[in-house]
DNA sequence: CATGCTATGTGAATTTTTGCACAGATCGAT
DNA sequence: ATCGATCTGTGCAAAAATTCACATAGCATG
């Protein structure tokens, strides 16, 4: 059984009783279902119809292929209406991934798209290392830092994430908060560890303050504000992020640009899906009511 | 699904997770395996597999077709397998047709036959119209009279069935028993109903004896004997039945020129399977100890 | 019994498919 | 970092499959 569409051909041969008959059903020239038949009988070794003048009739073998035939024929058709059914309904999985500190952000938003759609499974991965559109391992990304450039993925901006200059209530209490910019010089601060880092806030706070005045380096955000927190200088926090935590004291009013933006990645054999637009969207008019 | 290989290489990519192993077990150039499955996701609407450089995932609706793509494999394997295997063995039907006149030679032949095969099932048809090998009415038909000509059948001689002339012995009391050919015209003579049979003892005997000494005729062979055992005349009957009946008396030595041969037809198709082929020779080999 | 209809079957032309060669990209290892 | 191995992807030539055209054969109908 090598060539499958052979089986297909002698399927309809079968049922139908005729060359001519068949061929029309499939579509294509008598000569060519003739050709089929007698090439799949060669393999097997076996006829499987017995040819006469009016049609024709299938043998034993022939009507047993009839049978399994008949049933891969039904199998594929209903296999042919799950795939295009999936892609016009949201059911299934839908794998969504981002940076941990967009959690709290995030899954309000994903709990109330699960709840609109029955029969929906969702999937949230945040972690240590990168989970890869292009390995299928997620359907959409939200991903910060700069405009992301590859060619398989499809990019859009989403969100500016308004970046505020924080320390805690204990830091405050101990070395003040700076009235300007200009007394920057006597603080300490937190940053990123990663020296060439092109988020907006980071490379404004390397141009501004000299690198023996920052203090406290960490590659993780969330240790980043961890580390504020816990008094060792002051840095960046997001804006909503800072909003709903008494200890933190702003230490200068947010800049346009410090802000980060916020990038939605799909892949581009997923980006299409009902699935994936039908998210992207609810997530985009969720957004609307963040202020961030 | 309109193309049952494309199912089977999208099937193999799916199992493979690369379109090159894909292609090596399919046998062909990888080039052939992307355009089949661009070919059938382009008519799904739906993407099967995502795309990177290290190989093809399938998505959800790539696993489903793996799913059901195994299954239709797993089957084509189980039936060509069954197909096959039938080609060698000698099971299910064995259809065999003759004149019901040969019931009585053939029966102990093909029950012997069936008790040297289990599983095979004997189907002996003998009726008033011809069953037709070409519509795979029949496996093997044995037939009397002229070698047939037909352009399908593969026709083989068989065995040739000595004819004598006999008479009841209620007849022969009344009427007597001809001393030679000479005294024929003094008797009634029974005869087939069609004029122009080529059968060679109805030829001798309307080229022997005038038409109106034939005073009974019938189209069917074992109503003439009938008409033999009920006396109204005299009669060709194969010597193999006049034999085992005390009621006929030979009224004439047979003649060779009075023998009919038989022939064995089968269909082209089905001819060389072993089943055919096996009952064939069994059939020959019994038939060497009749006495014809 | 001739005629029309519907079949199968086959060689030649044409279209489609396949294979080939090479480019581009990724990953692991030396 | 560079090399080698392994993939995908694409234009172009070769091969293979399909179509076309026509021949042939049975069967029903008038």
């Amino acid at each position: 059984m090598e060539n499958w569409d052979e089986v297909k051909t002698a399927f309809q041969v079968a049922r139908m009783g005729t060359v001519s008959g068949a061929a029309d059903v499939l579509g294509v020239h008598h000569a060519t279902v003739i050709r089929h038949i007698d090439a799949i009988e060669a393999r097997l070794g076996v006829k499987l119809f017995q040819r006469h003048a009016r049609g024709y009739t299938p043998t034993e073998a022939g009507e047993d292929l009839l049978r399994v035939a008949q049933a891969t024929e039904d199998q594929f058709n209903q296999l042919a209406g799950r795939i295009k059914g999936q892609g016009d309904d949201v059911t299934g999985e839908l794998v969504v991934t981002s940076l941990v500190a967009l959690g709290p952000l995030l899954t309000p938003v994903l709990a109330a798209f699960q709840k609109e759609h029955d029969g929906l499974i969702v999937r949230y991965l945040t972690g240590a290392r990168l989970f890869r559109l292009e390995y299928g391992e997620a359907h959409v990304a939200i991903r910060a830092g700069s405009a992301p450039d590859q060619p398989d993925n499809v990019v859009q901006p989403f969100v500016k994430q308004r970046m505020g200059l924080y320390a805690s209530r204990d830091y405050v209490d101990r070395y003040g908060v700076p009235a300007s910019v200009s007394e920057f010089p006597k603080h300490k601060f937190i940053d990123n560890d990663n020296a060439s880092s092109r988020a907006p806030y980071s490379r404004w706070l390397r141009s501004n303050i000299s690198a023996d005045h920052i203090v406290f380096r960490a590659t993780d955000d969330q240790n980043l504000v961890r580390a504020v927190l816990e008094s060792a200088g002051i840095g960046f926090v997001p804006v909503w992020q800072a909003a709903g935590n008494n200890d933190l004291v702003e230490v200068h009013p947010a800049l346009e640009e410090w802000s980060a933006p916020l990038w939605l990645v799909t892949h581009v054999d997923l980006h299409r899906t009902t699935k994936v637009q039908t998210f992207l969207s609810f997530l985009k008019e969720q957004a609307k009511v963040w202020d961030l």
